[in-house]
Parts: C-alpha cells; structure tokens; sequence
DNA sequence: ATCAGTTTGAGTCAACTTGACTATAACTAA
DNA sequence: TTAGTTATAGTCAAGTTGACTCAAACTGAT
C-alpha cells in the first residue's frame, strides 16, 4: 500500500502496471534479477541466558544456524526464512524460531529492516529482523544439531551477510530496553527472586550491581508483585518470590493486545 | 539473506526454486496474487513545525497525498511508492519525501515495517515507513497542491489504509525520542534561542514547560553549544543563540556515518 | 547447641537532580 | 522615563542515586 502519487510520475502499484513477467529461478541472470523485486526475508536474534562453561553464572548465548549452500556456505548465520502470504511478519519470526530452534519466545520484537544494496553478493534482499528472548528452561530444551548451535553472545566469530552488525544492533536494544523498560522477566520463569533479576542485568549490560540498591530500584517499579512464597534450597536466608504483572507491548503489533 | 535451514523442509530462496512464473497486472487474480511475493513499499510520515492559524504558536504538521485510484481513491494517504533496485531503503524514503512534497529532511529515521495480512483490500503489500523531520524554512517551501496538503498532526480524520496507525505511532515515537534524546533541533535552523528549542517540547508533548527550568536542563546536555551572538528585533532582551554540535545516529543506517 | 559463612533485605547519608518559584538584566515601545 | 516583555541566574524543598552499614534467616560444620 502506501501507492501514492501526485498524477505525474507514478501508478498505483508499484511493479503491476508495465504487466513485467518474471520468472524466479536460482539461476536467474543480472537482467532478470533486476526487474524482480527484491525478495522479502525474515530473521530472527533469539536471546536466553545459559550458564557458562567457566564461571557458572548466566551469560548471554545466541543460537545460529549453519548455511548449507551459498552465498557464505559453511558459515554460521541468523535463523530465517522467507514470508508466506497466510502470516503476518510477527508470525512467520515466530514460525521460523520455532523449526530452526524448536523455541517458543516469551518475548518478541521487530528490530530493523535491513534493506542496503549489497548484503547478498547473489540477490537483492530486504530482510526484516526480529529479536527474541526465551526462558532458560525452554533454551535447555531447544534442538541442538550439526547445524543449530547455540553461542555466546560476545563470542561469534564471523558470520554470514551483515549478521555481525545486525546482532550487534539487537545487543545494543537489548540492552537499551534493559536499562529503561521491563524486559528483563521474560528471561525468567513466572516466579523469581530479586537476585536473579539481578544476575540478568549483570548478564546483559557486563557489570557488577549493587543488590541493595538494585533491589530497592525494582521495588520501586510498578510492574513487579511480590508473592507470600519464598525460594528454599539455598545456604542462606531465602529469598521471596516475585512476579511479573506487567505487559510487553510497545511496538505497534503489542500495543493493543490487552 | 538469511536463508538458512536443516535440510529438511526449506530451499535456499523464498520462492526461486519452483521456477513460478508470475504475472503481476493490475487485474491479477486470487491464484496469481497469492504466488507473487509481498509487494514492498516505502512510505514517509514526514513532521514539520508551522504557525497555528489561531494562535499563532508553533504546532505540528504532516503532509499527505490524495489517492487518485482504488483503493482508498479520494482518501488522503501518508506519501509513498515502490523500492526501486538501485537505491537503499533510507534513500528509497529520500527520494520519495523529493519527489511528492519537493522537502529534504533534516532527520530521516526508520520507524517500522508495516505486514499485517489485510492492510490492503486489494494485494499483500509490506510497507517500511521512514519518519523524517524538515526545517520550518523547507515546510514553508514545500508543493502544496490539489493533491499535496499539510495537515495538523492531531487533525487527520480518516485516513487510507493503516495510515492512522502508523502516524499515531510515529507521534509516539517523536514525543519519546524528544523526551530523551537530540532530537528537537532537527526541526529548527542551524542558529536558535532556548525559547524555540522550548516552542519545539511545547509543540511535540502539547505542554507548557517552565522556562527557566528548561534552559537548565538543555543547557546541560553536551551536543549544544552557546555563540557569541544574540538575536535582535524582539520587544525585550535579546536572547542568546546556541548552535547543535551532535550527530543524530542511532539506528543501523545512522550509527556509522562520522 | 553453637558458630561460621552466606545471602536477604532494611536503612542511613551525602551528592545530585527536579520542579516551583523569586529576582534581576536587557531590550522595545509609548 | 516608564511600563511591558522575555532572558537568565539563583534559591529551596522534595525526590532519586550510589556507597555503605547492619541485622535477619537460612545451612553446614564443629
């Protein structure tokens, strides 16, 4: 949509009314490939935190999947995949989390559209990524093969495409929204202690917080209700349970779901 | 891009690998309409301060053009148009903003991409909407004509499409970026008084802010920079002019550029 | 039973920020 | 010269933030 004109220039659609006839093929020629449109993908930067190997405590990790032909054959790279006509962008991100990883999100959200000239050496490609965050008990789960493979965040190597600077871009809003939203429970489960709050944001923004003030700034938001429980188990004095009460939605496809 | 998958299910390119041979027409139908891929549009909400007739006071604008064809014909719709090849995304909304309004944006920003399945009665169109801001001197040079009109921001009534939508959210979008970052200074000139950065706040949040307190708080950010000269002509003291020093970037396309 | 070790959770205090408000400065117009 | 107007500095109380102290409540070892 969105066709508009001034009546001089421009017609109504904006490839229909020459009737070009296109015909798509892996092989398709530079002339051919220029009268195509270009081809509308969807990707996915999927967040959860996992232990890591060396310290124990929770760090950000990213699943990739593996491109088994080319352009960048070999190389590691965002899950996605193409639009179908019966789903909205939201859904086909969701769909494709789902067969690539096997994950569910808790939380879901557009990042950028990513349209430059040149990020396919094959192919015009518009791709609109996604960002994700999934629980820690759903990424345990999540399907792990010779080509899905989870990574620490700060820890990729070279990827395919521009999916260097893209995950770089989401991390950037991760931890922006981190910093000035209530993101930080959809990385946890329905009940959690103030501590683990904690240990998200040390996650996420790479630092060390102090817990009484932390936990006074937390109590503070209104998003957050404290539960009669308490977490038993620990060396020490248990913690109260907390639950998040709050709602995602900000971007135009949350912010009427009630 | 970020065609990936795990042999299974998918083929490297959304639609290439069927060899589908499509004919877009105006008259497509349904069977033809559902193998094309999504057409991709770009369209702009473009802002720009002007004098309110009663007031006198600055106040927001927005230009639209009126749609001369199905659907939505008569309707007044956000400009907009096709992506062609050769241009990025961000130059597409350039060029586009040039060639129905004749404005250049002084700030020219994503703002998101519009697919729900039914935003068009007639086709499967992704809109990636830019928003952009012009200088007052542009806004009062800009083509105006039987299908070009300003409108004020809070005065739309109904528009084609999702077009309502997606200027609410823009205006969401501005208010927030003004609120906390660099942003106000993109709608006036190079040189400027505190009092019309202050006109810029009133006008965007429809509020009146405390002048004193407000110099203080802009006063302490650092991308602003005080000269040496005043502006003369007022029937009172002459204000200081100051001059922005920052850069806008902080999505993808902005960040790198110096 | 008691004690050491741990984390939870409340509270204190100084530095800083914010909103409401006062007062003076510097211009124009009458 | 004076009234009107906006610019600009400054004050003060309320609120927020970061650094820090300390008691509470558990476990495990002695």
């Amino acid at each position: 949509m969105t066709i508009t004109n001034r009546g001089r220039h421009q017609t109504g659609r904006p490839i229909a009314a020459k009737r070009v006839i296109t015909v798509y093929t892996t092989s398709a020629n530079v002339a051919e490939r220029q009268s195509a449109p270009p081809s509308l993908a969807i990707s996915t930067v999927i967040f959860a935190l996992r232990p890591s190997e060396s310290s124990g405590r929770p760090t950000l990790w990213i699943p990739l999947v593996r491109r088994i032909r080319e352009p960048f054959k070999g190389l590691w790279a965002l899950p996605g995949g193409p639009l179908t006509h019966t789903e909205s962008l939201q859904d086909a991100a969701s769909r494709n989390l789902r067969e690539t990883t096997g994950l569910a999100p808790s939380y879901l959200e557009q990042l950028y559209a990513f349209g430059g000239l040149h990020r396919s050496p094959t192919q015009r490609v518009v791709s609109i990524v996604y960002w994700a965050l999934v629980q820690p008990t759903e990424a345990a789960l999540a399907d792990e093969s010779e080509n899905v493979r989870w990574f620490r965040a700060d820890k990729l190597g070279s990827l395919a495409f521009d999916h260097n600077g893209i995950v770089d871009y989401a991390l950037w809003r991760l931890r922006n929204k981190l910093a000035y939203g209530p993101i930080a429970y959809h990385f946890l489960g329905e009940y959690f202690t103030l501590a683990q709050v904690r240990e998200v944001y040390e996650a996420v923004l790479d630092t060390q917080l102090d817990p009484a003030n932390f936990r006074r700034q937390i109590k503070s938001t209104p998003e957050i209700e404290e539960t009669g429980e308490y977490l038993q188990g620990g060396k020490h004095r248990p913690p109260r349970l907390y639950r998040f009460t709050g709602r995602p939605g900000l971007d135009p496809d949350n912010r009427s779901t009630p």
